[in-house]
RNA sequence: GCCCCCAUAGUCUAGCGGCCCAGGACGUCACCCUUUCAAGGUGAAGAUCGCGGGUUCGAAUCCCGCUGGGGGUACCA
């Protein structure tokens, strides 16, 4: 069972494209496999539309697919015996078999110029009549075809559709769907630049690449009685089709970029986990029953089925996305990988030298640069905070950065929704000092600066004999301390969060006071005092 | 306009003639836990299975129509 994705180079990976190269992989990987057949999955570049060709956007649609774990056997980079794998290396095969369906009687030669094409439609939408090619150029004499080459006239090469009868093909996923060959045009094969349309590449390519499924997006169902046509016509078996729905938005209709993020970059670059994207995209159209939610690649890869997937399109829903990502954060990342993941976020925030970005994590992170460089150069002075503008540039960053890292993330690993929250969520572990803010969080919710004054120096006192390495004792003693004053618990506590962390969420206070560690503690701390003093004596 | 596809709560889905006056998940709300925020636990609200006809002893499940949504209608893919 051979399958195939062809996405063309004029943008970057959308999620709906990988999710169809998902489910190629997870075909060709997992179910063939399984059915005792062997399974290859072939990535092929399909650039025979010059104009809208983009510089550099096959690299990054193969950058994004790798990222996802979504590998290919036969490619562009990875050869194989089929190749090459980008069609623009391919165009003679097309013109040849162009040529072919012209001698057999299945194709023709079209004269007509843009403008005349145009004009005719015009006509048909002033009558009312449906837009399409007339067929002008179908039935011209062999003298008037002989007379336009002379005169060196440009043509396309249009499939010659039958004008009657219907053609039927099987879906995978919805069954037999049937179209009136009338309805059908004679589209262009061969366009005028000498490039084959979608049509032509890729009934030749499937075929010589002996591809045995086709999965794509289901907008190619009006067409697929076209490409089973050709088939016929040249006298080649068709392959299966699976015409994989498509995406929404919210609001209704295709998802595309004024709903935000929709390419796989911008996922990535927001602090989603590739494998989480992964099972997002597997849950959106397809289950394995009525109660998994949860799926790694290896389960992707043992469980999935094409016939279980869903005909129906389904709608984009960023919550539960990011309810996945944070499910793979808290409970599937080690603490290990999630220091790791975390680091070129950091990096970019100021909060970890670039230096100290693991190697694996190095094309993340020069991804995060690319695509905010631009934006953070032209900072808008209105703006938002960004992720990344979490502390100002050159703040000084603890010495020991790794552990630090390391033991935040253990902290705050059931916190982090997106990567991209991590600057901010570890920043007071971090640096040296406690970023900026106000005193007045300092004082508890009905409570009074004197005495959150009287708390924190009562903290002060006692701090030099407590060891923050021992929580329950730290506890103990703070619980203590809180009696004495004749305060409730959270009523001490929570001026020590605030003198440490400079907000008033974090995680468990003893377990902050651990990491932080002793001297800078106790710095934060004197700190607090002093500014709670400023505020009492100016008012 | 014409052609095609789809149709279970706001969203993703289970269900493939009786197990369903419909199960799970996200989201929402409440409670528990608790030093804050989360996480976690428990529970609740939320679907006349889009509507109307059939078929059948029996339909969310099969058939037809309608409605709604989506896609296509390019020398783009």
């Amino acid at each position: 069972m051979r399958v195939r994705f062809s996405p063309s180079p004029t943008g970057q990976l959308h999620i709906g494209g990988a999710k169809t190269a998902m489910y190629n992989v997870l075909f060709a990987h997992g179910q063939a496999p399984r059915e005792g057949k062997g399974g290859a999955f072939v990535l092929r570049i399909e650039d025979t539309d010059r104009k809208r060709l983009v510089e550099g956007a096959a690299e990054g649609l193969m950058t994004s697919l790798r990222w996802l774990g979504l590998n290919w056997d036969e490619g562009p980079d990875v050869g194989g015996p089929y190749g090459p794998y980008v069609q623009s290396e391919r165009t003679p095969l097309y013109r040849d078999h162009a040529e072919k369906l012209i001698a057999s009687g299945h194709a023709y030669r079209c004269f007509c110029t843009p403008e005349r094409l145009q004009r005719v439609r015009e006509e048909q939408r002033a009558k009312g009549l449906p837009p399409g090619y007339d067929r002008h150029c179908r039935n011209l004499s062999q003298a008037e075809i002989d007379a336009m080459l002379a005169a060196g006239e440009p043509y396309t090469v249009r499939f010659k559709m039958p004008l009657e009868g219907e053609t039927r093909f099987y879906d995978l996923l919805r069954g037999e769907i049937v179209y009136q060959n009338d309805k059908i045009e004679d589209l262009v094969l061969l366009k005028t630049d000498g490039y084959p349309t979608y049509h032509l590449a890729n009934v030749v390519d499937d075929h010589f690449m002996k591809i045995t499924h086709i999965f794509r997006a289901a907008e190619w169902i009006p067409t697929a009685p076209l490409h089973i046509q050709m088939y016929r016509a040249f006298g080649w078996d068709a392959p299966m089709f699976a015409h994989v729905p498509l995406i929404l938005a919210p609001t209704g209709g295709k998802l595309s970029k004024r709903h935000g993020a929709t390419s796989v970059e911008d996922f990535r670059a927001s602090g989603y986990l590739p494998d989480a994207l992964l099972n997002y995209l597997a849950l959106l159209g397809w289950s394995k029953d009525d109660k998994t939610e949860i799926f790694s690649r290896e389960d992707l890869l043992r469980d999935f089925t094409i016939e279980r997937v869903s005909p129906s399109p389904s709608t984009f829903d960023r919550q539960k996305l990011d309810w996945l990502n944070q499910q793979y954060i808290n409970h599937i990342l080690t603490v290990d990988e999630l220091a790791e993941t975390v680091a070129p976020y950091l990096a970019y925030a100021g909060l970890l030298p670039v230096a100290g970005v693991p190697e694996r994590q190095r094309e993340t992170y020069t991804l995060i640069a690319r695509r905010n460089d631009a934006e953070r150069a032209q900072a808008t002075p209105d703006g938002e905070r960004t992720w990344y503008e979490v502390v100002p540039a050159g703040t000084e960053l603890a010495d020991d950065l790794p552990r630090l890292v390391h033991d935040a993330c253990a902290l705050l690993k059931d916190r982090i929704r997106l990567l991209t929250e991590a600057p901010d969520l570890l920043s007071y572990f971090l640096t040296e000092h406690v970023p900026g803010y106000d005193p007045a969080l300092l004082v508890p919710k009905k409570a009074d600066p004197e005495m959150a004054l009287k708390a924190l120096e009562a903290v002060v006192a006692v701090l030099p004999e407590l060891d923050l390495n021992d929580e329950e004792a730290v506890e103990a003693r703070l619980r203590a301390l809180a009696g004495e004053l004749e305060l409730k618990a959270g009523q001490l506590f929570m001026p020590i969060r605030v003198a440490v962390c400079g907000r008033t969420q974090s995680p468990g206070l003893f377990e902050t006071l651990r990491v932080i560690g002793q001297p800078r503690v106790s710095q934060r701390i004197d700190l607090a005092v002093d500014a709670l003093k400023r505020s009492l004596a100016t008012a």
